[in-house]
DNA sequence: ATTTGTCTTGCACGCGCGTGCAAACCGTGA
DNA sequence: TCACGGTTTGCACGCGCGTGCAAGACAAAT
């Protein structure tokens, strides 16, 4: 700040440690790559140079010449859903301990998606990780067009191109406990919340627990759609849709694809519709979201195994070919007071 | 991905363009710069070839170019606090809107903060923006050393450096009008529940409560102290010290530094103390997160105003000039069932 | 036809660093 | 002493684009 105002306010370079560490500017890059070739004396001699300049590598300039940005894009939507902040957190976290930098891009709806995916694809990201509702593999590699994104992993959500890696939750394995469950509460007049219809593969946790249901009981139980994961909107909608049916059987359990809509759902039953929970109608959500431990709600849930997941996708980030396909993980039930 | 595997998937740059177009590559960049000078016909030209090309700018090289990369670093913690969720979305959003990259950095904790900063500036974002509980400006800028960040804003949090920005809400303002409320409502025992004491300069709103409640009773309120900004930590320590001070004099109110402080206190009241809220201990909160209108809630808090705070903060990033000192905005009291 | 002013285009140079290779160095054994 | 393998260092070149300026194009004015 208070330095003269000469040339020294130039950002300090690795021909400046060079000179001052009396090698050559390669020599500085190397002291700064792990696996490089260099003597332990001239590192130190580097390092200790570096340190009094208050060098540091442009990782800018180093993307560019290496054509390796370690940059990963998070392409995200549904703020509204709380689990996206335990997502968002934790691959961040993972990400810097990786060593990469978390472009976060914020897609406003399904139109946005192929944008947001050239903003990343211009940053030269090594690896696009979609984390939302909406978005369709096939749409966006058209619309990538000639540019290249290295990786495009789905997270948290199948995905129906198979050239796209997806990293996800065995929503299968656990909508057929959740049904089994359910089942051996006693439940028996369940229906189904469930999220936005985007694609095909998406409504895996619907189509499983519907199918499970009948083929225990015959019947396919009731849906109640709602257009966002979105608290406030499924209390509405679920506010809405239960009188009707009730006319003609009143559920006794609402299975919802993911905590959001459990916890509006539960907001409508109790404070709208003057239903107590458990005890007129039970619900089970989907996420373990921290508000699902709270005393307030108590939700009944499943929790996606993240640790896995993340670590998942860490892996498939570190990896050098493009592996694809689908890595699914197991969640477990997590019982509480709602059913 | 069929194409034949010749040198076709080298990625498209501005010199391919060029030759199809017919000019060079110069002209190229400026028919992607909406401020250079160049003639309606060779932009036509330009633009139909880059179309069909599938030709985007590398963002990376004209950063290291320009020696402006339009990233902003959006370093966070306390991602416990729900509220985090609304200025991650808000601002990534607005700052997508405006053409620049978000780069989220997490935080750990307070000894991570500058370590956080230095990666920042290693992708030379142009600003970086502190979304968080622990810092303090002296020791990022110390911190930086010879590397330089553009621009260092607080958001959302006032700052003791003067050479700091900060864009945040009227604290002040706020718990005057809080402490009036409450005055007015008749409550008469009030204890204040606050966060982590991490500077001296955050500590205005407890600061300001106890204040104004002293002027205006001649007695100063006692505080609950919570080391993070979270529900289910609020919850504990709002159990643990209500009972005691309960010997002595019940408080009527709980007025708390955020809404995660809020919630967790109302979970406590309720579910541990066997309290109503608000018939035996009503409760105001700070933030209004989207919790906060839910039904199971129904809180009576303050709502920051981060639209106001967005613009400022896209107002002072697009300034050319590095602006400084504090952009402080007003909010509103949003009354509900709590208090 | 010439000049003048304005708009448009082209270009040398550099941003800071990595890649791949060649040169220099070092120690060892013959 | 010399040769040889392995290790360490230096360097030409390029990554893709912006900056600043000079040259060119063009129209209006003389």
């Amino acid at each position: 700040m208070t330095d003269q105002t000469d040339l020294t306010d130039r950002v300090v370079t690795a021909d400046d440690v060079a000179t001052a560490a009396g090698v050559s500017r390669w020599t500085v890059g190397r002291a700064f790559r792990k696996d490089a070739s260099i003597s332990e004396k001239s590192r130190k001699k580097v390092m200790s140079a570096a340190k009094s300049l208050g060098y540091l590598p442009d990782l800018l300039a180093a993307s560019l010449a290496s054509d390796r940005s370690n940059l990963v894009a998070l392409l995200c939507d549904d703020f509204d859903n709380p689990h996206k902040l335990l997502v968002l957190e934790r691959l961040s976290r993972v990400f810097r301990e990786e060593g990469w930098g978390t472009l976060l891009v914020n897609m406003r709806d399904a139109s946005d998606a192929p944008s947001a995916l050239l903003a990343a694809s211009q940053r030269r990201v090594d690896a696009a990780v979609l984390n939302g509702t909406w978005f369709d593999g096939r749409v966006m590699r058209a619309a990538l067009g000639a540019r290249r994104v290295r990786k495009l992993i789905v997270f948290a959500r199948t995905s129906e191109s198979p050239d796209t890696i997806s990293i996800c939750c065995d929503d299968v394995g656990a909508l057929r406990e959740i049904a089994r469950y359910a089942d051996d509460r006693g439940y028996r007049s369940p229906i189904f919340v469930a999220g936005p219809d985007t694609h095909s593969a998406i409504l895996r946790r619907k189509e499983t627990f519907l199918g499970e249901w009948k083929a225990r009981h015959g019947r396919q139980p009731p849906c109640i759609h709602v257009d966002h994961y979105s608290i406030p909107l499924a209390r509405a909608r679920v506010r809405e849709a239960l009188p009707g049916l009730a006319a003609a059987r009143r559920p006794d359990l609402l299975v919802c694809e993911n905590d959001a809509l459990a916890i509006g759902a539960m907001d409508a039953l109790r404070h709208d519709l003057g239903l107590a929970v458990p005890g007129d109608v039970a619900v089970i959500g989907f996420d373990d979201v921290g508000l699902a431990s709270s005393p307030a709600y108590d939700l009944t849930t499943w929790r996606q195994p993240l640790d896995a997941m993340a670590a998942a996708l860490v892996d498939v980030l570190r990896a050098d070919h493009e592996p694809s396909g689908e890595y699914v993980f197991p969640g477990e039930l997590v019982r509480r007071g709602s059913a």
